[in-house]
RNA sequence: GGCCCGGUAGUUUAGUCGGUUAGAAUGCCGCCCUGUCACGGCGGAGGUCGUGGGUUCGAGUCCCAUCCGGGUCGCCA
């Protein structure tokens, strides 16, 4: 085989005369009988290639016989296309190689859809054909470019003084968070490491052993349902320093960003980003992870509407919930029938209505309209900074309920009207996050970020008498109302941290026995630190303007958690099991014969 | 675990109220074709209608169950 020369879509005005060998892949094959012509594909792009019976029968009959996503290694001379063959649509549509030999390296089957962007094809199909799928311009671009981001990553941070570091696969089960996925212990009979769902104790515990500024680029698992934006193992971007305060780690990752966007894209995000309190974000979004690439913002409309005779917002008043309301601007005209549908659609987030009113230049349009007076209604246009065409969505409950169901009404809303400027990046700091919130179901408190997270000092004192008060040191930073990432500062007292573990509910003895080794290192000199996380499936999706996680990961997972490709999990043989110690409960559908 | 959507030639799909041989495009195969680039022309092959059961004289279509995939709520510190 002769080496490789050019790479096909490199080729240009500047390479004609020149004699090249190109391998790669048939896109296409045009047979016009006397004359053939293949666009041939490699990881940098497509180029014609001619071949016209000159080139000898026995090459031109091979070629006769090449198809689709055959493998050829071709050789000949770049021309210079006629100006009325020039192919303004292809890259190097002004070049085409005149062809003199060919070797077919492979020959393939036909695929089951075609190697092009734009595809229309189940995901099914793409995923069980994943090498396929992945030979798509598209997806090459997707993986080239999450290489780019993980590069310029590592540049930013090693010139930073950061040390990568790697940490273990294999660990221990933690008792908060996500269910872990577990491993048996082939010689610790009935015993099991877990997968980490993020390295965050063992890069605390870098920052006590003195490496001060640490990152890895890490996977980990979470043992939970699937969704678009969530796979079973995902990848981080994991940060850890020690000597720092907020305003320096949130600087510093602004600065991280930048540079990720100007390197990988071309694209100047602002130096800064705006803050904004997690009570704001709640208030104004109903959301921690707010989308501010447009308004239609939540309004508290409680004194607007007090005193009315509806019953419902009266008696939510009273019991200490809220009403508010979102402003569809210009939505007035919208159909009975969708306003039915939204009341099911905020259903689904536990509100158990939905109030609207529609303004006109006659009066106001309402069911609800009746039970207040003239003043009221006046009150809550002002307060709703309602005109004629708007549309008001009045949603009355406990305040929890009353953020989710009006937060994603606004999303919906947003979505239906094309109110998002798909081209924004709106970058944003959330700080100030509640340390715990009371689980129900556990009657207890858990932590919100996770217990390593340092409550704010002048918070400490309610540590064992009001923990729903504590705010914690805190942040995540949200693009496009994507978290993107999260982190705190950290705990680096043993005594506030043992705190932190009696106020979700751990006896001493189980902190001890989870946690005890992180105890004793916070005896041995610990310097305060803090850090972050960040999702780089997630950023590389948005960066790539993709809808799902799975087109920016080379082999993703469907939401049963199984590969299509290799059909991963499988069940494994009765020697395996016996080795491990383990006997399952389920019916093997295909029991080992041995 | 709940709810919603989908599964018909290799692929993307149409299929009305249950009624003739399940139709189209594309891909594939053969023949023709020296300037195409989604090449073109002519011809051809290709279907367990996801699977199993039921209703019916008759099921792609109706009912039940089930499998697979997607979205979503719960869940995901």
């Amino acid at each position: 085989m002769e080496k490789r020369t050019h790479h096909c879509g490199t080729l240009g005005l500047q390479s004609v005369g020149e004699e090249v060998v190109l391998c790669g892949w048939v896109s296409r094959r045009r047979d016009h009988g006397g004359l053939i012509f293949i666009d041939l594909r490699d990881r940098s792009g497509v180029v014609q290639v001619v071949y016209s019976p000159d080139c000898g029968q026995d090459v031109f009959s091979t070629v006769e016989t090449v198809r689709s996503e055959y493998v050829l290694q071709v050789k000949g001379t770049v021309a210079q296309r006629a100006p009325e063959t020039v192919n303004a649509n292809l890259a190097t549509g002004t070049v085409e190689v005149i062809g003199a030999t060919v070797e077919v390296l492979n020959a393939a089957k036909t695929p089951p859809f075609y190697i092009q962007d734009n595809v229309d094809v189940d995901e099914n199909l793409r995923l069980r054909y994943r090498y396929l799928d992945l030979r798509r311009p598209e997806m090459q671009y997707n993986l080239m470019l999450r290489h780019k981001v993980t590069k310029l990553m590592r540049d930013y941070l090693d010139g930073r003084a950061f040390v990568e570091v790697e940490t273990p696969m294999l660990t221990k089960s933690t008792p908060e968070g996500a269910r872990d996925y577990l491993v048996p212990s082939r010689v610790n009979p009935g015993k099991f490491y877990a997968l980490p769902q993020s390295p965050q104790i063992f890069k605390q515990i870098l920052m006590v052993a003195g490496f001060e500024r640490y990152f890895q680029i890490v996977r980990c698992f979470r043992d939970e349902d699937l969704r678009a934006d969530r796979q079973p193992e995902f990848t981080q971007l994991d940060i850890e320093m020690s000597f720092i305060d907020q305003e320096e780690i949130l600087s510093t990752m602004e600065g991280l960003v930048h540079h990720i966007f100007k390197g990988a894209l071309d694209i100047e995000v602002p130096a800064n980003f705006p803050r904004m309190t997690y009570d704001e974000a709640m208030a104004r979004y109903g959301s921690d992870k707010p989308d501010i690439r447009f308004d239609m913002e939540l309004i508290d409309m409680g004194d607007a509407v007090k005193g009315s005779s509806f019953k419902v917002f009266e008696s939510v008043l009273e019991a200490g919930g809220q009403v508010k309301a979102i402003n569809v601007k210009g939505n007035g005209g919208i159909a009975r029938r969708e306003l039915d549908g939204l009341v099911e659609y905020v259903g689904r987030y536990g509100a158990k209505g939905l109030a609207w009113m529609i303004f006109t230049p006659e009066g106001i349009k309402s069911p609800i309209a009746k039970f207040f007076t003239e003043e009221q209604l006046a009150a809550i246009a002002a307060q709703g900074q309602a005109q004629a065409g708007d549309l008001l969505l009045f949603v009355a409950d406990k305040p929890a309920v009353v953020a989710q169901a009006l937060g994603q009404l606004r999303l919906e809303m947003a979505k239906r009207l094309n109110l998002i400027d798909e081209n924004k990046l709106a970058f944003l700091w959330v700080v100030d996050f509640p340390m715990f919130e009371y689980d129900a179901e556990e009657d207890r408190y858990v932590a919100m970020h996770h217990p390593f997270t340092s409550p704010r000092d002048e918070d400490l004192q309610y540590l064992g008498n009001d923990p729903a008060r504590i705010k914690a040191k805190a942040y995540d930073m949200v693009l496009n109302g994507t978290e993107i990432g999260g982190g705190s500062l950290r705990i680096y007292r043993r005594e506030v941290q043992e705190a932190v573990f009696s106020a979700i509910g751990l006896t001493p003895e189980e902190s001890q026995q989870k946690f005890g080794f992180l105890l004793e290192a916070f005896e041995y000199g610990t310097p305060p630190h803090g850090g972050i996380a960040f999702g780089l499936d997630r950023l590389v999706m948005i960066m790539a303007k993709r809808a799902s996680i799975r087109d920016v990961i080379a082999f993703p997972k469907t939401q049963s958690a199984s590969c299509l490709m290799t059909q991963a999990p499988s069940e494994v043989t009765d020697k395996q099991l016996r080795e491990l110690s383990i006997r399952t409960a389920v019916m093997q559908k295909q029991p080992e014969k041995q």
